[in-house]
DNA sequence: CTGTTAGCGCTTTCAA
DNA sequence: TTGAAAGCGCTAACAG
């Protein structure tokens, strides 16, 4: 059969390396070599020039699939995320998206929102073999992919959460951040601090609620019952939770929320109850994104260092995929946690 | 050079089409027909049934590299969000993904928040082939992408755009949806209605403020000097064009905001020069989502059919993928644009 | 009904 | 210093 044989009806890529090798006059090989920067290539700079020159003339561009198939791997990392448009992601792309771009990663979103697309994504990313390594930062879904897929699975990084210690993770200081929400209220003068906290069976919250318990311990203030509630890190949580505080004998004057979206519903209960934050309520949240400066009162937050968390989980998993070692645990320090002072947050009420 | 020659220190893919030709004791070519239930493929219920236990029991996963290899598609369509987090990507987002699986493809997102990486991220995506296709969801980065990377590469679908006739776009009734905004208002009582537009240049600004125009014009209403401003989709676009309409001489008495996040701005500039919302201010926003239910007060919105928007745009890629014709501009109008009564608007105030 | 064969575009060993 | 050749895992003619 004569090399003139096509596929009929089968389209082409673009520019491949058979064409520049063609054009400068050298093998393929030789092109490979030099757009690649090999360093173990000894090639003349004659040479050299002409295959540099003949690919930026005929619009050279490596093709990832080709490039993925021959070297086992994508150069691709994903990224799972829970509803892409949860208030606290936009930080962890960023940091993770930076961090892939230096290392010479892609990264790529998967949306996850749904138990059943979280499955399926990580099916046809991981095991299909699309994405060399998965960063998931999929608050509620995370067990359940844990158990169903993920096992065993070690090129993947959980972000901001802990689940035994198999799979390896990257947090922030949740202990410490959710301590700055509570003492910023306790400083103020409240004595009845509540706490929204997250969903009770999950290690984020867990630690979160710590923080919230020991600036309680150490300023010598009881943790009334019914003051702490747990609810989902979302908007429908923070009001029903909130809600359900309010109807407390004594109401507690100050509540610490675990995150910001529980805290915009926070709000909008107790405005809903004709409550004036911050007169007679005052309100502190965990991690920070624009919209608190447009809240009603722009919100007092806790800024956590997300953009870290995001880099710190690709070079880990980057660290992963290379074969080396090191800790696959890492608690997030730097930069620290810093309370951003707005207007939800003042005085204790004069009780009558 | 002997069949065993393995290539040192390459790590290998998981389990192949041969490992399962070989257990199943057939040639790889069948199990490939079987597995991908080809329709002119004539194997015997024996086989086949080999085949399939062979395939689960060694737990086979086809590789999308080498598929993608040989079908010279990658089976993966790209969807560039300007930031993830902006309000109202959620619901194309769900759209598109789901869309996407129903036609056999994974849906990535790749986060451009910025110009530099979104010309990246299309280099590496769309030229590298990484993806088949890409949507480009990018509010204002749209027009650079285009005329730095997109011009003549046709396997793209702008969302929300149209920007010349060259690239295949769908978008939503804006000039409708901002229409039912103002009329809103104008229903209520108001006949000093500023708008809150996007920026001038942008062709969905000028939809919608042609939308709001027409309300005014059916309701016999002027459009007073400096009531339209200009300002970005954004929070802080919405606080200046806000602080810039209260300024005016005789300042509107409702505005209806050209997106959902300038109007969480608008609310917050009105309510830092202590004007309450709706007693002195009306406010409607175009897109719907449900941070709306929480802001101080519950934002009265025109929900639009973004979900559907996504899914159209990845029904119009997957068109142009398989070469197949068909309209290349969509307007997408159901399920029709639906207004949201929530406690935004009121009756204008009585003047003294 | 099933096997053989020739690639897809690239990397990488080995030979010259 | 460069070329030849094998092969990554899969698909898709074509032959039998």
């Amino acid at each position: 059969m004569s090399k003139s044989t096509k596929r009929a009806g089968t389209p082409r890529f673009g520019v491949t390396l058979v064409d520049v090798a063609r054009d400068a006059g050298v093998d393929q090989s030789t092109v490979s070599r030099v757009l690649r920067s090999d360093p173990g290539a000894n090639v003349t700079d004659a040479t050299r020039a002409r295959i540099r020159e003949a690919a930026t003339r005929l619009g050279y561009v490596p093709n990832a699939t080709a490039r993925g198939l021959a070297m086992r791997r994508t150069s691709t990392i994903g990224l799972l995320v829970p509803n892409a448009v949860s208030l606290v992601f936009a930080d962890i792309i960023r940091g993770a998206t930076d961090a892939a771009l230096e290392l010479g990663y892609v990264l790529v979103l998967a949306d996850a929102s749904e138990l059943g697309r979280a499955s399926d994504a990580v099916r046809k990313l991981v095991l299909e073999g699309r994405v060399d390594g998965l960063l998931i930062a999929s608050g509620t879904i995370t067990d359940k992919i844990t158990n169903d897929l993920i096992e065993g699975f070690h090129n993947c990084v959980v972000l901001n959460r802990r689940i035994g210690s198999r799979l390896p993770s990257v947090i922030e200081d949740d202990e410490l951040g959710m301590f700055l929400c509570a003492q910023e209220l306790i400083d103020r003068g409240h004595s009845e601090v509540a706490c929204l906290a997250g969903p009770e069976d999950i290690d984020t919250s867990r630690r979160r609620l710590a923080g919230y318990r020991r600036a309680m311990r150490e300023a010598g203030l009881p943790v009334r019952r019914g003051s702490v509630v747990h609810e989902p890190f979302d908007e429908a949580g923070g009001y029903r939770g909130m809600t359900r505080i309010l109807q407390l004998r004594s109401p507690a004057t100050a509540v610490a929320s675990a995150s910001l979206a529980a805290a915009v519903g926070a709000m909008a209960a107790a405005r809903d109850r004709g409550i004036s934050i911050p007169d007679q309520l005052s309100v502190t949240a965990f991690h920070d994104a624009p919209i608190a400066n447009y809240l009603s009162p722009p919100l007092t937050t806790v800024a956590m260092p997300l953009t870290q968390v995001g880099r710190e989980a690709v070079l880990m998993l980057d660290r992963r995929l290379r074969g080396e070692g090191g800790a696959s645990h890492l608690t997030v320090r730097e930069p620290a946690p810093q309370i951003i002072r707005r207007r939800s947050v003042g005085p204790p009420p004069v009780t009558p």
